[in-house]
RNA sequence: GGAGGUAUAGCUCAGUUGGUCAGAGCGCACGGUUCACAUCCGUGAGGUCGCGGGUUCGAGCCCCUCUAUCUCCACCA
């Protein structure tokens, strides 16, 4: 029995998947190691947060580099997509915490290793989850290098990186204000502060000058800071409040005196002109406060309540405080106004919590150092970001970059190699805890280590290299890295991309990868963003369940332009779920007309014919665009020309073309018909392989009998040989005769039942062709027969007619002509044709078109002008006729 | 305040180096039960490519102004 009678007549996903994805792994296809007789192609992924569910953003991230990954490898590269997860420090912990508190406990009830346990359970429980998930996608990773953020082996990097940095001044502790988060309960960097705009107020408050002689109006946001108030600035400028420098005021409601000093930091003109000076509690105040050797007075506490130096407001919450304060102040007679005020806020980027300024001793990355390379690296070309304008943002936040606070106060992630020494309070930062205190020599178990942990991203931004084996002289250190591409989305260039560039240039002394290629967002069919709180996300494994990976892999990475955004259409899986069960039956059409052993031995390729030809050289220059577009990234544009390949030209024209040699046994060249069908399509398979791995596979594997796989297959080659002019403009002759006698038929409503005769006019050599055509016209154009003639004599007067390329077409129709209206029709086209006409006669007739365009240009334009020009002879002759 | 994106057919979007580039899918109209596929086939209608300038022999594509819209960064108490 014939393969292709045991295929449905509808190609069912969720039959093939899971067997085909097995037997790759099981195959150890997606496995790579060093090969000295091959080139290395890398990609690492962006590893998952352990706590995570696949997502579209996911799917879509996943989706390019298996694209990649795949084409790569069918090109024989040795090609490594390595896989991991991410600790995801500040998330997972919060997860836990939330987790324990429905049990009705909290960190400090269990202690840090009791919370560890917990932790590295819940990973080993969640961890593997997303695993699987991007196995659904068809990911072609070689799993058994999966590595993990918080491993041996790259918390090794992580350490060392820390001393590295260290013993280079480049990490160093400070007292500073930092961005913290009431809710995690630990400080943030910058990035992770997201700003949203909220209404508020400005309350403007008098302060009673120590004198008693007045009072200073100043304004603020943020009313209970005032309890840490160590001054009040003015701008030296400002002959409103000159005489009142080195002035002292009393601080409402904690009764005590502060400077009124001068400061350019307060705007002319801007609120009050008066600006309070918090330094506990704001960046710039603090700024301030150190100019003028202002005391720092912190008065919240972690969780964002008042602490002992907010006298009588000790133990109230934040707003709560605030609240009161402004009460209060009501009461004294020193609350002049209260104006609503819409500002940014600075919220957690986790939790959505209002940060809170604060000042307090962290970790810092000094910056400035490492970014001048990390920039140098993309201005010299040697990273490119895809599309280049991600550049841009890149430069702009690396040259305005602050120092990164690595420091948090949590317990989930690398802990700080950073021990304090109880005797004489000094500091060592060491791979592991030394057994004395260097500074005093005191016993190790003097020696703390500091209780904090790194930013999760600290740790992420090794992992081109960790994952390698660094810092470990590895093979496949020496052989993979620098990876060729990393492909992610624009969100996460800050976070990851520049920090991976920068870490890399510093401690490998080159960029981690030669592309960034970056991609949008996937947001819902009305352009927003996908989110859990709108509930409008889209599960991409509910959309696998209903159509396949295939199609969702296809409708994500079609029709999109890199780097922008795209909306998910259910509308687009269908088209792309349509597309693999169009391929799915051209494939069973082939199959079905395949003798039993197709015998390609005896191919004779001088039997080829025009059409064959034709396809063959067409599928030739789609093997060399498509490959072109996918070394330059263009995975869009190259998928969408092998969908139109496949299904327009191959489907709608060859095979229909070559049905009748198929159907025929006896006809010469039905086996060349059967090689170049196979050929053909096992091209295209190959081509679309990376986009839709599974589908290509199983049609694969029914087109070859002891195929191993298409994706160890070989990518095809451009093959000068196969290009065939003469006989791409016979076919292309024939396939627009067909298309104009459908349309004829059609305008003129004619049945398909009502066959009809058709008369070429034409020049010799296309008499031959068209008249060849004969079963095909009849097959495709209703045709009852075909003559070819090379004069209008003897045509009748009632046909139907229209004018191509290479030659005039005439239906004679008896009956069922309506002159008028054929008339009409003709009129039509002459007047289109006289508009091109005028165009070519336009430019043809400019001088400088003719001396400045390129000669091809020229003569192409030329070449149109004869055509038209015989087509409009052709048409006008054929409406004067009719009107006699 | 700074930077960037987008504006093309009713809808969602392509358009790779300026020269058949005015396209696709969906939708719409009309017609198709012959043996790959109705998750299909055929035919067709629909756009002065946001506005206005400029460069060029030639611009959807390059430059400038403007309008609309989105995003990122910074953030004045």
């Amino acid at each position: 029995m014939k393969k292709a009678e045991t295929m449905a007549k509808v190609y069912d996903p969720a039959k093939a998947e899971k067997r085909i994805y097995e037997n790759w792994e099981s195959r150890g296809y997606f496995k790579a190691a060093p090969d000295p007789d091959k080139k290395p192609f890398t990609i690492v992924i962006p590893p998952p947060n352990i706590t995570g569910q696949l997502h579209m953003g996911h799917a879509l991230d996943n989706t390019l580099q298996d694209i990649l990954i795949r084409f790569k490898r069918m090109q024989g590269y040795e090609a490594l997509w390595l896989p991991g997860t991410d600790h995801a420090s500040i998330a997972t912990e919060a997860k836990i915490v939330d987790a324990m508190a429905k049990e009705g406990l909290t960190k400090d009830d269990i202690g840090r290793d009791a919370f560890l346990e917990r932790a590295w359970a819940w990973k080993d429980l969640y961890g593997g989850r997303i695993i699987n998930q991007l196995k659904r996608l068809g990911s072609s990773c070689d799993w058994d290098r999966l590595r993990f953020t918080m491993d041996e082996g790259l918390s090794e990097a992580v350490t060392e990186v820390f001393v590295r940095l260290y013993e280079k001044g480049l990490i160093y502790r400070g007292e500073r204000i930092t961005n913290w988060c009431p809710h995690c309960n630990t400080s943030i960097s910058d990035i992770e502060v997201e700003y949203k705009e909220l209404d508020g107020s400005f309350w403007y408050i008098n302060y009673p000058l120590a004198d008693g002689s007045g009072y200073l109006m100043i304004a603020t946001t943020r009313p209970e800071t005032m309890l840490g108030d160590t001054a009040v600035a003015v701008n030296p400028e400002d002959e409103k409040y000159r005489a009142l420098v080195g002035k002292k005021l009393i601080l409402p409601l904690v009764n005590k005196e502060i400077p009124i000093i001068a400061d350019d930091y307060v705007e002319l003109g801007f609120g009050t002109g008066a600006v309070k000076i918090t330094p506990a509690h704001d960046p710039n105040d603090f700024e301030v406060g150190k100019r003028h050797g202002l005391e720092v007075i912190k008065v919240l506490d972690d969780r964002g309540y008042v602490n002992e130096n907010g006298g009588r407001y000790c133990g109230l919450e934040r707003y709560e405080a605030r609240k009161r304060i402004v009460k209060d102040l009501e009461e004294l007679g020193l609350l002049v106004k209260v104006e609503p005020h819409k500002h940014n806020v600075g919220t957690c980027q986790r939790c959505g919590t209002v940060v809170e300024p604060m000042v307090s001793k962290q970790w810092y990355v000094k910056m400035k150092p490492l970014a001048e390379p990390a920039i140098e690296a993309v201005r010299s070309g040697e990273v490119r970001f895809v599309p280049e304008r991600f550049s841009k943002i890149y430069y702009n936040w690396m040259e305005n970059i602050q120092d990164w606070c690595i420091s948090r106060q949590l317990w989930w992630g690398h802990r700080i190699p950073a021990y304090y020494c109880g005797e004489c309070g000094g500091t060592v930062v060491s791979k592991t805890k030394p057994e004395k205190c260097p500074h005093c020599g005191a016993d190790g178990d003097k020696l703390t280590q500091d209780p904090d942990t790194l930013d999760t991203w600290f740790s992420s931004a090794l992992w081109p290299f960790s994952t390698l084996g660094w810092p470990h002289e590895t093979e496949d250190l020496k052989y993979f890295f620098p990876t060729d591409v990393l492909v992610t989305g624009y969100d996460i260039i800050f976070f990851w991309v520049a920090r991976m560039i920068f870490s890399s240039c510093e401690q490998m002394g080159k960029a981690p990868f030669r592309h960034v290629l970056i991609h949008g967002l996937i947001r819902d069919s009305q352009g927003r963003k996908m989110s859990k709180s709108l509930g409008n996300g889209i599960d991409p494994l509910e959309v696998i369940d209903e159509y396949g990976t295939d199609a969702l892999r296809f409708a994500i990475t079609s029709g999109n332009a890199p780097g922008n955004d795209q909306r998910y259409l259910p509308e687009k899986v269908e088209a792309a779920r349509n597309f693999a069960n169009k391929i799915w039956n051209a494939t069973r059409f082939v199959l079905l007309n395949f003798d039993d052993e197709p015998d390609f031995a005896n191919v004779d390729s001088s039997r080829f014919t025009a059409e064959d030809k034709w396809i063959l050289s067409e599928c030739n220059t789609l093997v060399r665009e498509v490959t072109e577009n996918l070394e330059k990234f263009e995975l869009g544009v190259a998928l969408t020309k092998v969908y139109d390949f496949m299904w327009d030209k191959f489907c709608d024209w060859y095979i229909e073309l070559v049905k009748p040699r198929l159907f025929d046994d006896t006809d010469k060249t039905r086996t060349e018909a059967q090689y170049v069908l196979n050929d053909t399509l096992i091209k295209c398979l190959k081509l679309l392989h990376p986009f839709m791995p599974f589908v290509t596979e199983e049609l694969y594997q029914s087109l070859y009998k002891d195929a191993e796989s298409i994706m160890i297959s070989k990518w095809p080659e451009y093959d000068e040989e196969l290009v065939y002019e003469k006989e791409t403009e016979k076919t292309e002759l024939i396939i627009n005769a067909v298309r104009a006698v459908r349309n004829i038929r059609r305008e003129m409503n004619v049945p398909n039942s009502r066959k009809a005769h058709i008369i070429f006019v034409a020049p010799d050599e296309n008499i031959s062709i068209l008249k060849a055509a004969e079963p095909l016209f009849a097959r495709m154009a209703c045709a009852s027969g075909v003559s070819a003639v090379k004069d209008k004599t003897g045509i009748p007067e009632n046909a139907a007619s229209a004018v191509i390329d290479g030659a005039g077409i005439y239906i004679p129709l008896d009956e069922l002509i309506d002159l008028e209206k054929e008339a009409e029709r003709l009129t039509k086209e002459k007047e289109n044709l006289e508009k091109e006409l005028q165009r070519v006669k336009g430019k043809l007739g400019n001088e400088s078109f003719v001396s400045k365009a390129p000669q091809k240009v020229v003569d192409e334009e030329r070449a149109k002008l004869e055509k038209y020009t015989k087509m409009y002879g052709d048409l006008v002759q054929r409406l004067e006729s009719l009107k006699s």
